[in-house]
DNA sequence: GTCTATACGGCGATAGAC
DNA sequence: GTCTATCGCCGTATAGAC
């Protein structure tokens, strides 16, 4: 019988949720410490240089749950070029189209890459990771330079599909881009 | 000889450039009123709902003074299908390129759609306009449906593109999707 | 219209008991 | 590891003199 107790991933798992809702400078300790069930203090005990080394944790917990397998993906030898643009779709579908926060590297970016040095290399990984796993689909059919301008304006695409998703609460503009995202293979 | 005096045009127009940077929640009117030259209280003389209210007029003021311009551009009979869309991309480069906040209205969307109903009417405006304006451009040479599709790509490419020049410090990213909004006519 | 002064709450952060 | 208590600061907002 395991012991119920509080895990660091516990924390950054809920705390993803809470970012990703209300933003970066919105969210207070006071409300990750209601949505974790802790009082607001035990954050310092696992994070302690606050709320910028947990943020930090969270976009880095993004990355590897998201991106990185996205890559795997992409690089599997074993899997069909245009089956693994259609895995990536539902992948993306899983992740953004029934989630009201969007995409919480997307908002980020935007909110603090003026102001919050320490979170850019974590966003960059996040969009070069991200860029780069369609970039080697590409490949398969199209030049380098082709392929990566593809992969660039995938994401860009997927991107601004969420923000309007978001905005105008219709899922078919992300729908639309990851179809777009397939029609250059075939 | 005019009296140099506080309006509320130069309040707005301020208080656009520090929300670009800093981001809507991140923004106090101790910021502000630095910006402005103004004790922190004399904005709500001005504003008597304080900082929501500012900050829907600065939405408001955005909406007028860009994509309303482009939308008369978009009508405009006088000018050739295809010089529209350069000059459209061109005060896009006016708008964007030299502008490290970005897109307020791309930002604020981000931040604050699952917060604050009050901005959603304006951020909604903003992008229906502005696809509006490049859906009347493709139908020149599209099917309403195909130009309406090309044009919220196109809205979506920039947007993401605005996102990436942000994070990575490089304007490829929207050059490159401006030349894309280009390429679909000829 | 513009200013000074200030109330009041919430924030990040720390100390220290258990 | 987890808790309670608390500190000092900064946020929005208001009152009222000029």
């Amino acid at each position: 019988m395991e012991k119920i107790k509080t895990t660091k991933e516990d924390l950054i798992i809920k705390s993803l949720e809470i970012f990703g809702l209300q933003g970066y400078h919105n969210t207070s300790f006071k409300d990750l410490a209601a949505a974790c069930n802790i009082p607001s203090s035990l954050f310092y005990y696992y994070f302690k240089d606050g709320k910028e080394e947990l943020m930090t944790e969270v976009l880095k917990y993004v990355v590897h749950s998201s991106v990185k397998k996205l890559k795997e993906l992409a690089q599997n030898p074993e899997i069909l070029v245009k089956d693994k643009l259609a895995k990536i779709s539902r992948f993306m579908e899983r992740l953004y189209l029934e989630n009201p926060a969007g995409c919480i590297m997307g908002n980020t970016t935007l909110e603090t890459a003026l102001l919050e040095p320490r979170f850019l290399p974590t966003l960059k990984e996040f969009f070069k990771d991200w860029i780069e796993a369609y970039t080697i689909i590409y490949q398969t059919q199209y030049q380098p330079d082709k392929a990566l301008e593809l992969a660039e304006a995938t994401v860009q695409d997927i991107e601004g599909g969420i923000m309007l998703m978001k905005l105008f609460q219709d899922k078919k503009y992300l729908r639309n881009a990851l179809r777009r995202s397939e029609k250059w293979l075939d």
